[in-house]
DNA sequence: ATATTTGTACGAATAAAATCGTAGATAGAT
DNA sequence: ATCTATCTACGATTTTATTCGTACAAATAT
């Protein structure tokens, strides 16, 4: 079986933030929004997205000579994913630690706070 | 200038989780740790720790023929810097979408969550 | 028609991380 | 004294990710 769920690299998730925002793109149109950030050869941001599409983290589909590509998965499965492997691997799977962390260093706006306990409000309800 | 401070890989963070929660240990001791979760070997561990050793995660000192390594940065300043990095590249720096996600994430435990909601009460009430 | 531009495909080179075999040193057991 | 168990050190191999050169095909421009 292949039920491997693997998450993105750090290159691939570059180049699936460019597609959840701005949507279907050809390569280039990746590329091009790469290059803003990073450094990068045209033929790399193809084979990654070439390797991307082996994976499964892409669909595509042939649009005259070039191809259009498209994130196989919702941008909130694939956080979520890559979420959960990094509480496990940094936080030992402990999600309550990560947030104390967070709360720790960072200041979040009572307005946050309050919508964060209204989910938990909500979760906590069924 | 070797101010570079660069944050351990996947495998070495393991090593990091179990000095930080155990104290200061030998390679033995640390890989019978690991051993509970991973099927790796002795040399591997060590390699790994020699690794950390160079590169400055860990400190060592001899124990008659053996080493005794700890963690050379406190376990929050390691996490904080590693949670910056994920926060950046998988939130878009979004701290407060990263906690969404995580209270709408099904694997976070309803123990877990209690323990969060406390965490905010805490907060807010300050 | 021919040259140029624009795109894909393929595979090699490089880099970083992980894995582990083997050699050798030392302590302790017989 | 010698054998065995326990460690470290070193280096080779494997694996995974990244990078990009080159070849080739198709569309477009001259």
């Amino acid at each position: 079986m292949s039920g491997k769920k693997t998450t993105p690299t750090a290159s691939e998730l570059g180049i699936l933030n460019v597609l959840w925002a701005r949507g279907p793109l050809t390569v280039k149109s990746v590329h091009e929004a790469l290059l803003a950030t990073k450094d990068v050869g045209y033929t790399t941001t193809l084979k990654i997205m070439q390797n991307m599409h082996d994976k499964g983290f892409v669909s595509r589909k042939p649009q005259g000579r070039s191809h259009i590509y498209e994130a196989a998965y919702e941008q909130e499965e694939t956080r979520g994913r890559l979420l959960d492997r990094f509480v496990d691997s940094t936080f030992s799977g402990s999600a309550s630690s990560l947030v104390m962390q967070l709360l720790g260093n960072k200041k979040t706006s009572k307005k946050e706070l309050d919508e964060i306990k209204r989910i938990i409000d909500e979760m906590d309800s069924k």
